[in-house]
DNA sequence: CTCGGGGATGAATCTAGTC
DNA sequence: GGACTAGATTCATCCCCGA
């Protein structure tokens, strides 16, 4: 198996079609959602044409009655019918049609990743490896806020799974490893990741009511396409909902393809990704040298979206402004680093620490960033 | 499906025989490690004779030892470069093969468990609900002091998965909710434990070097027998290793199985086991049912006399008041019923906990007549 | 304006015993 | 086996509203 780090490298390998340029060799519907089976839909698009495939299918949640907590109240469960499958066996082909369409879209040196729970994911995880994918990572989603099991007879079901394959045993796949260590303050990041589920602002309504009962953290979505794409990769997601990939690849500057049969989340989607906006270039770009790490706690703070990339830091006399990276470093004039190191470097002093250096505008009032790792800290301790 | 609780509702059902008693219709060699293949030696047991499997399968046919492909054909995992599908194939039957005698070994209200990693954890899953277990959670075990990933290439593999199912989709189970939230700082017990992997004095060693590749930490043992098993169960463990569930099995007065096909390993176990003392009883009582509630007839407590007859009782905000009968029913404006049917049916809710609900006047202090049950309690409990 | 309490809610395979 | 009833059971977060 291979490993390509680095942007540079990537664009050797790239066939796809960086928008603005003439050589539209291939055709791809990016930035659409295409309607109707995401099978059907996934067979219009050309082979090996995508970079990344990011699937969220159905759960096969085989709920039985009414569900009530202590207090009474009802538990709006997931009833829809696009999770309802007759057997195991009916799962499985539906489960084996799509990841051989996705398995036939992709690039050979593309990825993909699957979301699910204990009901499906070892059904899903097996035809992937019997398909010929090949397994890098299972990932494990640590919900930091999952609902309670009301009735005390398991454990809190607070996790979900997601996997990450190449599309073969000897296959090249994509890396960014220095972004993801950036990420997680220095260390590797490791195969369980910490993330509320999608609520507040975030989680989009109609009417009051809760747009899609699923809707996945734009957190969870910002740390894949950060972790195995690069700016101006197509991402195809067949199962697109609401349309949190592609609102984060919009903003990651990545390309994306979404496929969904329910007009209703089509057209949800399609406003929430319009209004999205793209992140600044220079806050895209990650880190991925390892002579230029930094040291850093910072980037958990970025992704969890308390001073999103692009957000503009300052020394107390303003003297410096630097600019907020996807990864969690800084750049600015020219130069870039950790908070830490940057603000080191820009005042010429043996050290800095940056929580207390950089500050930034908290609705009219500066505050230095420490003050967001606070409210970070608060958060997600666990 | 169901769940059973206390230890006295499993005696009722268990068939197992209890140490020290004389009625052994079931003769099993408990607290023995049976050489040879486990799927041999399981064929040794009786049909429904063990409360709980737990089993570290090998992740890998080169620790499978022998293997046969679906043809029957022998498989040298050592020498072999088969592809992709001759090994998965040959690992599939190899899972179906135990899990198959597991199943017939386990009493109907049993049930096992499975750790594995992503290499194998998947096939294990789907052929097992395949068989018709049916998974309760998937417990995610991560690990505090993962090893690195040296090359950079993956994210750090930090978790291994546990797989917990009964025997089918209706069958009853055991899970001792109260001692696994007494557990966990009187919080629900997550599906995510965070357990360091096993080192340092646990780590068993023969010559300096490991004694066992994979030995697992007694605390994730522990807490899977103390979840889902009681004082006295029969644990079966059909890749027994260094004996670590024998070890904890004793250690907390559950009778114990292995079977392990290495002399070496078993001649560890079976030492290591020698040295394990049991807890004391009370002490392994007492981590069951540390704040067992038993139910309690509100009739009782009005026999009592705690709520004579007569008593005026009301809802936290006073929009009911109900009067107290002899017989322990409650009537309103014309209605009447149990503490919880009549609240139940007051607020139009579809249920609802009386001793929470209904409140009364303790010398002019509103409190839940939850607090009498407390004291009605305190007064048998002698 | 802030602060605190109450209500709502999230991919959930969610009861046991008796007649 | 189905209907009925007694009884047991929740964590983190966000929004709203009133003081």
């Amino acid at each position: 198996m291979g490993v390509l780090e680095t942007t540079r490298m990537r664009a050797c390998t790239a066939t796809k079609v960086a928008p603005g340029t003439k050589r539209g060799a291939i055709d791809l519907p990016v930035g659409r959602i295409l309607a109707g089976d995401c099978v059907e839909a996934m067979r219009s698009l050309p082979t090996a044409s995508v970079d990344l495939v990011f699937a969220d299918p159905p759960y096969n949640l085989q709920l039985g009655g009414e569900l009530n907590r202590p207090d009474g109240s009802h538990v709006d469960a997931v009833t829809d019918a696009w999770d309802r499958f007759d057997s195991f066996a009916a799962y499985d082909a539906f489960t084996r049609d799509w990841l051989s369409e996705a398995r036939r879209v992709l690039k050979p040196d593309g990825a993909l990743w699957v979301i699910g729970s204990y009901h499906n994911i070892y059904r899903v995880g097996a035809i992937l490896q019997d398909l010929g994918f090949w397994l890098l990572n299972d990932i494990v989603w640590r919900k930091t806020n999952p609902m309670p099991n009301f009735r005390g007879t398991r454990f809190t079901n607070a996790h979900e799974t997601l996997l990450w394959a190449s599309t073969g045993e000897k296959a090249r796949y994509h890396f960014n490893y220095r972004a993801m260590k950036t990420l997680n303050d220095e260390l590797q990041m490791r195969s369980d990741w910490v993330i509320p589920i999608c609520g507040g602002q975030e989680r989009l309504k109609e009417n009051g009511h809760k747009a899609h009962p699923t809707q996945k953290p734009e957190a969870l979505l910002y740390r894949v396409l950060l972790a195995t794409t690069e700016k101006g990769d197509v991402v195809l997601d067949p199962f697109f909902g609401t349309g949190t990939t592609g609102a984060v690849a919009k903003r990651l500057g990545r390309q994306w393809i979404g496929c969904e049969r329910e007009a209703a989340y089509r057209e949800v989607a399609t406003r929430r990704i319009a209004k999205e906006l793209p992140l600044d270039e220079s806050a895209i770009a990650t880190m991925n040298s390892p002579r230029t790490a930094p040291k850093v706690a910072f980037g958990a703070v970025v992704e969890a979206g308390l001073l999103p990339p692009g957000t503009h830091v300052f020394d107390k006399k303003r003297r410096w402004t630097a600019t907020v990276r996807a990864d969690g470093s800084l750049v600015c004039a020219g130069a870039s680093g950790s908070i830490h190191g940057l603000g080191k470097e820009l005042q010429g002093a043996p050290s800095c620490n940056g929580w207390a250096f950089w500050h930034y505008d908290a609705a009219g009032e500066i505050k230095p960033i420490d003050a967001v790792r606070q409210t970070y800290l608060l958060s997600v301790e666990d």
